[in-house]
DNA sequence: GTGAAAGCGCTAACAT
DNA sequence: ATGTTAGCGCTTTCAC
């Protein structure tokens, strides 16, 4: 180092002080077996002496090693959230650690069990050194992870967990938390009567409601602060956007005093046709999470507030942890991590996703 | 690599290809001087066919250069702004790249001219690989910069910056819309007749006023949408606790119909006495930046809302993105780097410290 | 102006 | 169980 005088302890310091080779404080730095108790004894010792940090550059240069993760997450079209998660893994695979990381991303069909089993029996024969996965059906996700564990294969979850499982960690949001800020937003200041709450048929349907906690967060939320207020709720079809509009019309037609809007799911865009078409400046809808196609509502004016997090963000930071925690072979610094709930609204849209 | 086949291109192959040294190659990429142009032209060729990208860990782990980084932004005490952004750039010195960067940082006093003067010389005496700084003394700063550019040394401004000026990138957020957003969210879905901005003395002696921009952002959003509006003003002093208490009081008491509070420095904090002691349900108060003392009084609900950018991930990009430019001797992605603007509430300051 | 060669700190295969 | 050694891809002297 030019303009620097000490240098860093590397390898050969540790060895020399712990009075054996390289190749044994390699081994058990990493824990790759084959030391005496006495070796590593002295080998931690002189690590904690010199205050030994292991050089990643060198590290990732001198490895051969691909590791390989495997990623299961429901299918997904382009611009829906999952594609976002899938955008982030990508993007930290790329990034990451001399990029010595590969990256294979299983979907299935979240009406179909079978569909996430098989994609498991997949993920099993490729022996991946770690996976990550969203936890939608319980019990095949516990089996699941028990086949991993004996395995030896560290997992994550992403997006949704099972408490009970030992996974290294967890990236998601509190969605019953993000529930009741909704609703704190969407009727601040106000004294509302009643409101609309906009649902999709799929999710009667759906054996697993994913939507659930945040139905709820916005339900208790306004119970104990407006519980005079009256939820409507109406239900579309993604399918037929013709067919929604004279659903939400026919609704406002006998419903004329309501303003509030809301859809507790990822697609608010879904109304976008009817808000276009029936413009209304008392109106006031919120929705969750930054979709594209939301975003784009939010810039045109359609809607007021969007809650979300920064999905992509998200599952970047969801690989980037668990692949450091894989490769170096160590705990996470936190386990579980509730990512920021973002508030957006059309004065503050831009930029995000700068980060 | 394990499971992957095909590798990637190496200068030894780039070399091979273009019939010359490694050695040949490396000056080439990085324009180290002493080559032919015939060997240029017979390099570049061969990188652009064999999709030739340096190995970043092979890059920094060869290296013996320790790049030094120069900083200089106002004195602060600890939990400032300054102090936020201080530890950003920490941060990022100590997590980038192999982390072979160097970083000094010098203050001054904003309400001292000379003592930026001589933090500039102490700098250019340094010698410094690369220099980020704030602009707040106009002639002052465009001196320095041509300094530095008579030196050769890229500079990058944090914060605020100076137009014209040949700066490599910068790093801020837009405060004259961050005071609009402010506005907006303090009047949401009210008609106020009045409201009080508090002001701290020190903006009048001030030589150069740092928050004109957000204060101009508030002002005219609040004479386009509630140009009915009265703005009261009060000015504190920071070290005054007791006064201000006194301030405030006389004004409510004169005041009483009065229930929304701002300032649009970053120390809505200031207030907290005042707030303790004088409860009041139907008062909103909104505030700037994510100072620690501001989010304590977002958490005891003293204030309602808080706009923010992430100070110290703001200053982390900085110099991530300027160290990485000045090492690889490259132009940025994109120069002038706005940050999103982040609406707190007591409802989600949980986690913002995440990111 | 160019090439050769000695590392940078670590990993992993191969000896012992 | 432990030591030895040949690289990983690049930078940087030093000769020519």
């Amino acid at each position: 180092m030019q303009r620097n005088e000490k240098k860093a302890a590397t390898v050969f310091d540790v060895a020399e002080k712990a009075g054996v080779s390289r190749g044994t404080v390699d081994r058990v730095i990493y824990g790759r077996g084959r030391f005496s108790e006495a070796s590593r004894q002295r080998v931690m010792e002189a690590i904690a002496q010199l205050h030994y940090t292991p050089n990643a550059n060198a590290s990732s240069l001198a490895s051969r090693k691909l590791n390989l993760f495997s990623v299961i997450i429901p299918e997904f079209k382009s611009g829906d959230y999952w594609d976002d998660i899938n955008k982030g893994f990508l993007d930290a695979a790329r990034t990451f650690s001399g990029s010595n990381i590969d990256l294979r991303v299983h979907t299935y069909n979240i009406l179909d069990v079978d569909s996430f089993v098989h994609a498991c029996e997949d993920v099993l024969e490729e022996k991946p050194d770690g996976v990550i996965l969203n936890a939608i059906f319980p019990e095949e996700t516990i089996a699941f992870a028990l086949s991993l564990e004996q395995e030896d294969t560290p997992y994550a979850f992403i997006d949704s967990k099972i408490d009970d499982l030992n996974y290294t960690l967890f990236y998601g949001i509190d969605s019953y938390k993000c529930g009741k800020l909704g609703a704190a937003l969407l009727t601040n200041h106000l004294e509302p009567k009643e409101l609309l709450l906009v649902r999709v048929e799929f999710d009667l349907i759906h054996r697993v409601d994913t939507n659930r906690p945040r139905r709820h967060g916005f339900a208790d939320y306004m119970e104990d602060y407006h519980p005079a207020c009256h939820i409507h709720t109406v239900f579309i079809k993604p399918e037929q956007p013709e067919e929604n509009i004279r659903l939400l019309e026919d609704f406002f037609r006998e419903h004329p005093h309501v303003h509030l809007m809301t859809m507790t799911n990822s697609r608010i865009f879904l109304l976008r046709d009817y808000l276009r078409a029936h413009p209304d400046p008392k109106r006031i809808v919120l929705g969750f999470d930054d979709l594209y196609a939301n975003m784009e509502c939010l810039r045109e004016g359609l809607i007021d507030t969007l809650v979300t997090r920064h999905t992509a963000t998200q599952s970047y930071k969801a690989l980037q942890d668990f692949a450091t925690c894989v490769i170096q072979r160590k705990r996470p610094t936190m386990r579980n991590n509730f990512v920021h709930m973002d508030i957006l609204t059309p004065m503050n849209v831009d930029n995000y996703y700068n980060y």
